[in-house]
DNA sequence: GTTTGAATTATTGTATACAATACCTGTATA
DNA sequence: TATACAGGTATTGTATACAATAATTCAAAC
C-alpha cells in the first residue's frame, strides 16, 4: 500500500511528523536544514519546504535567520486549543446526530470496539490513531467538509501538544466509556446529548495537564 | 512605516495576496514560478515558496508536477466557512462581553465610527480593512490568543473567498447598523445577547451569495 | 477515422553554490 | 571591570542549472 512513489519533500515532511509523533524529536529541538539533508540522503530543498510545511501548520516555529524548532506549547495555548476542538466537534455532532444513518452507527461502533483491542499502553500510536479517526468519522458523517478539515487539523494538533507535553510518557491513558456515551446520544437522533456528550469528553481528556511535562525534582536520582 | 527590509519571500507572498484582494487574478487563474519571478524580478526559489505558503493557507491549489491555481470556492465552500466562523466569533463574543472594558468599548465604538468615514463604493478594500479590523479587536479582547489566530484566518479567508467569487464587483455593500448592535450588547455585559448578534450578522453577511459570481445571459451585449 | 506512441513543450522538483544575516567570541580600550 | 568592535561561525536566504513529470501535438499504423 502507499505504492505511489513520493516527493522528497512529502516523504520528510512525512518522517518529520513521525518523529515528532514518537516522541524522537522533542520540544525545543532545532530543525537543521543541512543536517537533515545529510540525515535523510536528500539536498536542503525538500527539507526546507518540509520544515515550512510544519511551520504553517504551527507545529514548527521559524525565527527568520535564525532557525526553526519545534515548538513548546504552553499549558495556555494547550487549553485554548481544546476549547476550540471542543466547539467545534461540538458543532459536528449536532449536525451528525440530525442525519447519522444505521449503517454509518455500525461503522462507528466498531471502531469504538477496535478500540481496546488496539490499546497497548506500551505503544500508544495505534490506540492514539483509532481514537482520532472515530472522532473525524463522526465530523465527516455531518457533511460539512469544511468544518471537518478544520477538525482534523486540531485533532493533529491537540495530538502532538499532548505529545510534545509529556516527553517522558508520563501521562496514561486507557479506553473510557464517554465514547461509547456520545454514539448512543447519536443513535437517539439528539443534537443537544450529542453535542453535550462530545463537549464534555473534549474537556476531560485535558484533566491532569498541569502535572505531566515536568519531571519530579529528584529524577536523576531515582 | 514598515521600513523593516523585508526577504523576497514575504514580499512575494504580500504581493500575490494583495493582487488576489485587488481582483487583479482572478479565481481559477495559473501562477506560474519563472512568469511571475521575472516580473517580480527575483529567482523562482522565494516566488515557490511564497505560492507553497498560499497553498497552505487555502488560497491556492497545487497540483504535483503541474502547477498551482487560485482557488474557485463553491458556494458549499463559501457558506460552510461562514458557518464556522460564525461559530467561533460567537464564542469569542460570549468571552468578550464578560470581561470587555470602558476603554475597550471606546476603541471598538471609534472603529464603527470610522467605518462610514472610510466607506467609497469604488474602492472598498480600506471599508473591508476597518470592518474586519473590528471583528479581529472583538475576538483579541477575549483573552484566547488561539481562537483569535483561527478568527483571523478566518476573517481572511472569508474576505477573500467573497472577492474571488464576485470578480466583476457586482455584489453591493454598505454600512449596517449590526455592528453597532454588537457593541452595544458587549456594553451591556450580556453574552447572550452579543453572541446571538454576532452570529445574525455573520450569517446575514452570505445574503445574496447566489446571484453573485454569475453574469447576466447577455453581459456581451449590454 | 481512430488509436498508438514517440517527440515536444510547459512546468514543477531537486541539487548546489554562493550571499546575507545574526549570533558568538575574544581582544583592545577606557 | 565594563564596553565597543572586529572577526569568525552557524545557519538561513536566493539564484541557477539540471532532472523529472505530465500534458500536448502530430504523424504513423491499423
Amino acid at each position: 500500500m502507499q505504492s505511489a512513489k513520493l516527493s522528497s519533500e512529502e516523504s520528510v515532511y512525512q518522517r518529520l511528523k513521525n518523529a515528532i509523533r514518537k516522541r524522537y524529536i522533542k520540544q525545543g529541538s532545532q530543525l537543521v536544514e543541512v543536517t537533515l539533508a545529510q540525515q535523510l540522503g536528500v539536498s536542503r530543498t525538500p527539507v526546507r519546504s518540509a520544515i515550512k510545511r510544519l511551520g504553517a501548520e504551527g507545529l514548527v516555529n521559524s525565527i527568520p535567520n535564525r532557525g526553526s524548532f519545534i515548538i513548546t506549547p504552553t499549558l495556555k495555548e494547550i487549553e485554548e486549543t481544546f476549547l476550540i476542538r471542543a466547539h467545534l466537534e461540538k458543532m459536528a455532532a449536532c449536525l451528525t446526530a440530525e442525519k447519522i444513518t444505521h449503517d454509518q452507527l455500525i461503522i462507528l461502533q466498531e471502531l469504538i470496539n477496535s478500540e481496546t483491542l488496539v490499546f497497548d499502553k506500551n505503544n500508544l500510536d495505534d490506540y492514539f490513531t483509532v481514537n482520532d479517526t472515530l472522532h473525524l468519522k463522526i465530523a465527516e458523517i455531518s457533511g460539512n467538509t469544511v468544518l471537518c478539515s478544520y477538525i482534523n487539523e486540531l485533532l493533529n494538533k491537540t495530538r502532538i501538544y499532548l505529545i510534545l507535553n509529556d516527553p517522558f510518557c508520563k501521562r496514561e491513558y486507557s479506553p473510557t466509556t464517554e465514547h461509547q456515551t456520545i454514539i448512543d446520544a447519536l443513535k437517539k437522533h439528539s443534537p443537544k446529548e450529542a453535542g453535550r456528550a462530545v463537549e464534555n469528553h473534549i474537556k476531560s481528556s485535558i484533566e491532569g495537564l498541569e502535572t505531566a511535562g515536568t519531571l519530579p525534582e529528584d529524577y536523576l536520582f531515582t
